[in-house]
DNA sequence: TGCTGTGAAGTGCTTCACAGCG
DNA sequence: CGCTGTGAAGCACTTCACAGCA
């Protein structure tokens, strides 16, 4: 039986965790697996079966006791409870490289992501169109983004414009930013930031790899 | 006085601070910024003052008491425990947007991670040139890597295809694995993989965002 | 005096172990 | 009988509080 929602409060580390899960059960549907149980699917993620029942218990019961886990509707219930089995509608700040390699990165797009609108303060750029958009001025941020209902935005500035992008969105209303600017910004405690940083990766992978063990 | 690291265990949760330490370091240097205390640096990063000195602890005593850490050499500090002062030789498989795109990101080259040889199994794409690199045969890894002293491995091939990457990586000896691809990877206790996977920050934003509070 | 470095206390996540149900 | 869902125990990281040094 299917049960609605704990209401009780999920760890952050199990909304990481669901967001593998949803990835590894996806490649589980295109092998043609219907039902799978927490254990394998937890060795599959690299992690305890435990912590994929109680992790799958936060958003309901949707197990068989004795059976398992249905594959598809499992998938459906997790990016239900993550909300992401809907459109989100985002505006990028800073089309330089980063940007437009975003722009081009056709995954967002197919999960629901789109990137409806671009912005930057360069002069030379405005009215530029990068891949079918146009780029605008920064300063028309917050009539746009309530136009298009734009909930989500990207910044990908150098570091030094970070801040000042950051209090565009919230001047705009968005609370809700990715940050792939090298550079922690201040906001509010209701802003939700999240920092993308392709180094975090490669210093734990350089700092293992020189230790003895 | 500076005094050598500490022999203990150092929490994988430091390592990623670090990280971030070091991104804030930098920014505090382009301000001219020569000197700074526990709690300021701390807050620039979004933790606790504790939690700043028992991370630099860990490596070492790099502060002066009643005064704070040079930046500069605290810096160095850093990246020289991390082990990211230092050139890192790196092989790409899966020459395609993704791929490209990061050859294309200056970046990595900047901060000592070279992308030195690029694979790709489809025949269509060996031999052409991406980047001032030729794109080679997967199956020549191993010869490759061995000469030219490559250390890191990228995956960026299609889900389907990681694994055996993968594979291909760890016959050449490889240890240490950046996996782009969406999906995991099943690999001895001995091999290191970081995963990357830009969805897991939108799942994070669009669960946060339609969460009441 | 001010800020670092660190034991001790606190917190939250992970794992265990098993009751409960299909 | 097997696997889920979950209280209890365990563990690791975080924060506190203050001794110790410049």
């Amino acid at each position: 039986m299917i049960t609605p929602p704990k209401s009780s409060h999920i760890p952050r580390a199990t909304i990481q965790r669901l967001a593998t899960y949803v990835q590894v059960l996806e490649n589980f549907v295109r092998d043609n697996v219907e039902v799978i149980s927490s254990n394998p699917l937890a060795e599959a993620c690299g992690v305890n079966g435990s912590q994929v029942r109680k992790d799958l218990a936060y958003l309901g019961e949707f197990g068989i006791r004795g059976v398992g886990y249905q594959v598809k509707s499992l998938i459906a219930a997790i990016t239900s409870s993550l909300g992401v089995d809907r459109e989100w509608r985002m505006a990028l700040i800073g089309v330089g490289n980063l940007g437009k390699a975003l722009l081009n990165h056709g995954e967002f797009r197919a999960r629901g992501f789109n990137i409806v609108a671009i912005f930057d303060c360069d002069p030379f750029k405005i009215g530029e169109i990068v891949h079918g958009l146009e780029v605008h001025c920064t300063r028309d941020l917050k009539d746009i983004v309530s136009e298009q209902g734009i909930e989500i935005g990207i910044i990908t500035t150098p570091p030094e414009r970070a801040q000042r992008a950051a209090q565009h969105l919230m001047d705009a209303g968005i609370t809700s930013i990715l940050n792939y600017a090298p550079a922690r910004i201040k906001v509010p405690e209701r802003i939700h930031v999240e920092y993308v940083d392709f180094f975090h990766y490669l210093y734990s992978l350089a700092f293992n790899h020189q230790q003895p063990r």
